[in-house]
DNA sequence: GTAACTGCAAAATATTTGCATCCTT
DNA sequence: AAGGATGCAAATATTTTGCAGTTAC
């Protein structure tokens, strides 16, 4: 596990330190999507709220995580999967947030559909946020 | 204009107030989605900014705007057109933002499809925000 | 007249910036 | 050693709450 948090952040070129270990690492185990307030408080070493920002944003920057926007507007994170290069992130799946529990994940398995618009529009991006209940919660 | 204004205001038992007919007003005249920021700046007549808060709040809870989740999680709220009943706001087409004039709009005409989710998930509600270039911009 | 709404002050929360110090390479 | 990352302080921005005065009905 710890080696391939290692390799994601040496792959885009940034220093290996430990709050950006940890971070990815929570990210890696909880699997759904996080808020600010899920990282500080989900971490035992307790890193400074400033260095959570910047750590998020440069994850951002070099496409490791991207955010979800929610129904309820709370910024979520969340690891990308597959093809995100830097600064062209690009999701192709279904997002999911869970009434009941509040989790939010990725499902990758489900992909968004091509949607038509009326003429004269050009689409770069479709993101899909489905709120619902879980497998756990239904 | 003006009479169709208050009667919204009427049907959902909303006292006639100055701010509520002016914001209520922007948001038939712009025709797209609003931030808070556009509405404070939108309106001559300065109104405090917690009052604009509280007539946001108390038009989502009245079902006559709702919130629209954007890519980069900034807080737009737009009219409801259709079905959307006090608590039960229920949408059935795609939000459309353009990158490069930043305009955000509800594109009726466009429905979301059904989207089929893993066994034991339960959906709720569909979100489709689309971004890419609106009919000027492209 | 009464209940509801507004504006002001201030608290609570969230995010950004500058800078000195420390850590990774 | 040098550049980048962190932590602290503080500036900004955003949202919420309490309360007294005003307005709609």
């Amino acid at each position: 596990m710890k080696p391939q948090i290692e390799e994601v952040l040496k792959k885009n070129q940034l220093s290996i330190t430990d709050s950006r270990k940890k971070i990815l690492e929570l990210f890696f185990q909880s699997g759904s999507a996080l808020a600010h307030h899920d990282i500080e408080s989900g971490i035992n070493e307790k890193y400074d709220r400033v260095t959570v920002y910047r750590t998020l944003q440069t994850f951002m920057e070099k496409g490791i995580i991207h955010t979800i926007p929610t129904p309820d507007n709370a910024v979520k994170y969340a690891l990308c999967k597959d093809n995100c290069e830097q600064g062209h992130h690009h999701d192709d799946h279904v997002h999911f947030v869970c009434l009941k529990c509040g989790i939010t994940a990725c499902l990758e398995e489900v992909h968004v559909p091509e949607i038509k618009l009326p003429r004269g529009y050009k689409t770069r991006q479709t993101e899909v946020v489905i709120s619902g209940f879980c497998k756990a919660c239904s």
